[in-house]
RNA sequence: GGACCUUUAGCUCAGUUGGUUAGAGCGUUUCGUUGACAUCGAAAAGGUCACUGGUUCGAGUCCAGUAAGGUCCA
């Protein structure tokens, strides 16, 4: 009785290797100078995610990458850990607080995080674990967080560092305001969404002429309190006339000038624009142009303030805009009004419409742009698909200084002091610069009760941005010589999504550049070198997953149902390079069925021969006797090397579901439907279907080796997509011996390896199968037509050239078995039955009753007509002189031999036909 | 407004530098289980490669334009 089971139950398995793996330390990376590192740092998660599907399709591609690095000989290190994700943890924890009927500022700020460090104690980076059941290969004991005091020190000395080289400044500027979170946005957190509302046509009375109105067209009338001018072009002669005049300001009522600023857009509206510079980018650069002081009527949360005037204060920001409107209504000054759609600025995390702010805050001048984009361009970061590099250097090119504060409490304080009772809201250039006033330092001033600690943390992309370097110990010597920084950075591969190009890629190596082995070679300092990018995974309509939609299955489960290695063969089998894809979940089961067959064709070995010294590569090729070789030998021999440089090509081009389609490919279709079959008449006693020869014990033998030779090299070739399967059998069918790894302790052999090790496959043999394949599959659809079943045993007649019969003759015993075949006989044709043209011969299926001449006929007559087609297509081809004087020498050998084949197959015919009567 | 992507079988997608009669998986239909696997095997049906033009001896593939869908930037 086998010991491998009917079929493959995934979740013991799992438990069983993980554990192992585990315990036996096989994830650790650990810098080792006689071997290349391969490095990947993961894409932190929040801390407080779950696994998603596009984690799982993420993480893979990473476990796949260092797994392989691994079974290539590489010291393979994967370093994971989480984000803080200053904004989203700290929204999850004000959540939990809710329920208690409690905000964060009843806590105060040390006791809230304090909370929120207690979370994440208690809560945090459950994501790390589901990983583990993916099969994920991290480097667990390297775990990190951008909250570790380390990482926090690196992140903290960064901005002590930027500031001393000037890099960064505050400054009171328009910024994106969330009034839902309370806190600034980079310009990449907020999203341009097309919004439906209503345009409002507003007239202005002039003020020295009474009945004189100015109109002009707003979607925001509740912002017209705040209104400080009305501006048109210099060249419009409409207006020349009313330049420098005042008009009333119909909400909040007050007299506003009209100005004149090239910035109008004389086409749209009536090429009048309310100038309001509290509450719109382009309108505070007009005002500051004409020095007109900006009047600010909305409180941080978006309400109305007193300085919109008694009717409107008080009034959240939608409920004002309507009031604002029946107000302009009552008063005459409301012209009309039109469903307008228009493009408004969203709070990508609180999906409210953002506020333009103008606050105080810190900036960014990004450090090496110039660099970062050459890094890129000339190549030292390759982009896979290279396409993105595009989209990289344009949002390079038309960089904006990065707004780095957050008015959050969870995340990092900005390490600047201000002197007691200085007034933040008036500071200049001059105090900033002035340490008596501000102190900038890590360690904070040596006397800070004269001090107050700027309230304000960093964006979390602010920390991130260091993850390739700080993770790595950065920039504490001991630290990084412990961790092996030298060796691991530049990290290899990063993979990721193009979602996060601007706020993490392109930061990422700007930071690497700036920070690491200051004035060494570009390529020294970059943070990796190669970029793939992950696409999108969408659902059956294309939408993309989301827990509001609901449509994003549980990872768990599909695991739970498919197990692993079936999750993780199916989704890369999906998954083009760089496009989004389509969630299938018959793909995932594909996934398991391909493990399932796996596990049966080991099965099938085991019980076919005794297992002899499969201890190594060299052990089992000392079995393989090529001079015992077969066709079928040659050819699965072949196509196992055809398949191992494919495989590898696919690794250098990140191609990783083109590699899956090719070992899914052979081992199904080459390997179990075709070697396996024909292996059967050499490894089991004969059978009804075959001639019944005893069978030869050296050509068994050998044959067991090929099968474990294809056996062990397939489980290479595929343990960095399926790890758990792959070690289980590698050591069912002896191919490891205790206390070793598939993954740790293995050596993928490349094709060349193994060809130089005396084992050359005859391509020759290989074609030959090919056309025996071709041959069978056309003889199996002939029987079909004639209500033969596969497995019914039929009776043939072949008419063959020598030639051809020699090669069925050395094949009888397979072909017999593969056809269903009671007896394949070489003979003259018979007139009256069935009959089909092959590239063996003209074979006659013989029933016990006759066919029916008739049908045979038509569908010789049918065959032959679709025959002189091909004939007299490739015929017209080769006539063409064009064709014939252009065509490079193979392309017209070809065609030669199509014709050949093609006439002989057409003179085949029209011989039975004739036979035929 | 600018840039990029996609359009191939009922569905989801391959198709490398242009070269026989365009492929796979799923689905559908027919046949087949004591012999590794029904999580399986055999076979079949199914495509004017979005459209229009061009380059070429030859175009799914290269070029230009059009249409539809999508993404990003402004």
């Amino acid at each position: 009785m086998a010991s491998i089971t009917k079929s493959y139950e995934p979740h013991d398995v799992e438990k069983k290797w993980y554990a192992a793996w585990l315990e036996a330390g096989c994830f650790a990376g650990k810098a080792n100078p006689a071997k290349a590192p391969y490095t990947i740092m993961i894409p932190p998660p929040n801390v407080t995610g779950v696994l998603t599907m596009g984690h799982v399709l993420n993480n893979t591609l990473q476990d796949i990458l260092v797994r392989r690095a691994r079974l290539e000989g590489r010291e393979a290190l994967w370093l994971p850990g989480t984000d803080h994700a200053g904004i989203a943890t700290q929204t999850v924890v004000e959540k939990e607080l809710r329920k208690e009927k409690k905000t964060r500022r009843d806590l105060g700020r040390e006791k809230f995080v304090e909370k929120v460090w207690s979370w994440r104690e208690e809560k945090g980076g459950i994501i790390l674990k589901q990983l583990q059941a993916l099969g994920a290969s991290a480097d667990w004991s390297r775990t990190q967080f951008t909250m570790d005091p380390a990482y926090s020190q690196a992140v903290l000395g960064v901005f002590v560092d930027l500031y001393g080289k000037g890099h960064i400044y505050r400054g009171k500027r328009m910024v994106n305001w969330c009034p839902s979170s309370l806190t600034a946005l980079s310009d990449e957190e907020v999203e341009m969404r097309p919004t439906k509302g209503l345009l409002y046509q507003v007239r202005y009375e002039v003020v020295d002429q009474p009945g004189k109105f100015i109109e002009v067209k707003t979607t925001r009338p509740e912002t017209i309190p705040g209104d400080v001018a009305i501006a048109v072009h210099p060249d419009d002669p409409r207006y020349t006339a009313l330049i420098g005049k005042k008009v009333w300001r119909p909400l909040n009522r007050a007299q506003i000038p009209i100005i004149a600023d090239s910035a109008v857009d004389k086409e749209f509206g009536s090429g009048a624009l309310k100038i309001t510079p509290a509450h719109d980018k382009v309108d505070f650069e007009v005002g500051q142009r004409h020095k007109l002081a900006p009047i600010d009527i909305l409180t941080p949360d978006a309400k109305l303030n007193e300085l919109a005037g008694p009717e409107l204060e008080g009034l959240e920001r939608f409920a004002a805009r309507k009031k604002a409107a029946e107000l302009l209504k009552e008063s005459g000054a409301l012209v009309k009004e039109e469903p307008y759609e228009n493009n408004v600025g969203y709070s990508e995390r609180a999906g409210v419409p953002i506020e333009p702010r103008l606050t105080w805050q810190w900036w960014l001048k990004y450090p090496r742009i110039e660099e970062a984009k050459t890094a890129v361009r000339d190549g030292h970061i390759k982009f896979y698909p290279e396409r993105w590099s595009k989209v990289y250097l344009h949002w390079l090119e038309n960089i904006q200084d990065w707004c780095i504060s957050r008015q959050v409490w969870w995340g990092h304080r900005i390490p600047v002091w201000y002197a007691k009772g200085l007034d933040k809201e008036a500071l200049t250039e001059a105090d900033i610069a002035d340490p008596k006033k501000v102190h900038v330092s890590l360690a904070g001033p040596s006397d800070p009760q004269n001090w107050v600690q700027e309230d304000d943390v960093l964006d979390t992309w602010a920390s991130s941005w260091l993850w390739p370097f700080a993770t790595l110990g950065w920039p504490d010597k001991a630290t990084m010589e412990k961790a092996g920084f030298d060796y691991f950075y530049p990290t290899t591969t990063l993979v990721t999504g193009p979602d996060i190009i601007f706020f993490w890629v392109a930061r990422m190596i700007m930071a690497g550049l700036e920070f690491v082995r200051p004035g060494e070679p570009l390529e020294r300092r970059i943070p990796f070198k190669h970029v793939y990018f992950t696409g999108i995974i969408r659902d059956q309509q294309g939408r993309k997953m989301s827990k509001s939609l609901g449509n994003s299955p549980d990872p768990l489960d599909l695991i739970a149902k498919y197990g692993a290695d079936g999750l993780r063969f199916g989704i890369v089998s999906i998954a083009p390079q760089g496009q989004d894809l389509r969630f299938q979940e018959d793909r995932i089961e594909g996934g398991k069925n391909f493990c399932n067959k796996l596990w049966n064709a080991c099965r099938f070995r085991e019980m076919n021969g005794e297992m002899a010294d499969n201890s190594s590569l060299g052990a089992i090729l000392a079995r393989v006797e090529p001079a015992k070789f077969d066709a079928d030998d040659h050819a699965i021999l072949d196509r196992l090397l055809g398949t191992t440089r494919e495989v590898d090509r696919c690794f250098t081009e990140f191609e990783f579901s083109a590699a899956v389609q090719a070992i899914y490919g052979f081992f199904w279709n080459d390997f179990c439907d075709w070697y396996v079959e024909v292996s059967k008449s050499k490894l089991q006693p004969p059978s009804s279907q075959d001639s019944g020869a005893p069978r030869d014990p050296a050509e068994k033998a050998n044959c067991l080796a090929i099968q474990d030779l294809v056996l062990r090299q397939t489980l290479l070739l595929l343990h960095p997509f399926t790890p758990f399967i792959t070690e289980e059998l590698w050591h069912l069918l002896g191919y490891g011996s205790e206390g070793t790894f598939l993954m740790r302790d293995t050596h993928l052999e490349n094709s060349s390896q193994i060809t130089g090790r005396g084992l050359k496959p005859d391509p020759a043999a290989a074609a030959q199968v090919a056309q025996l394949k071709a041959v069978v599959s056309q003889v199996r659809a002939f029987k079909a037509e004639h209500g033969e079943g596969a497995s019914k045993v039929s009776e043939f007649v072949v008419e063959a050239t020598d030639t051809h019969w020699t090669v069925l003759e050395a094949n009888l015993t397979k072909l017999q078995r593969m056809l269903g075949a009671g007896s394949l006989v070489r003979g003259a044709m018979s007139p009256n039955a069935p009959a089909i043209v092959t590239a063996f011969g003209s074979w006659n299926l013989i029933k016990q009753l006759k066919g029916d001449p008739a049908a045979e006929k038509a569908k010789l007559v049918k065959d032959l007509e679709t025959i002189a087609k091909h004939v007299a297509a490739t015929e017209a081809r080769l006539a063409n002189k064009a064709f014939t004087d252009k065509a490079p020498a193979a392309v017209l050998e070809g065609a030669r031999k199509q014709l050949a084949d093609q006439q002989a197959k057409q003179a085949e015919l029209q011989r039975l036909l004739a036979a035929l009567g």
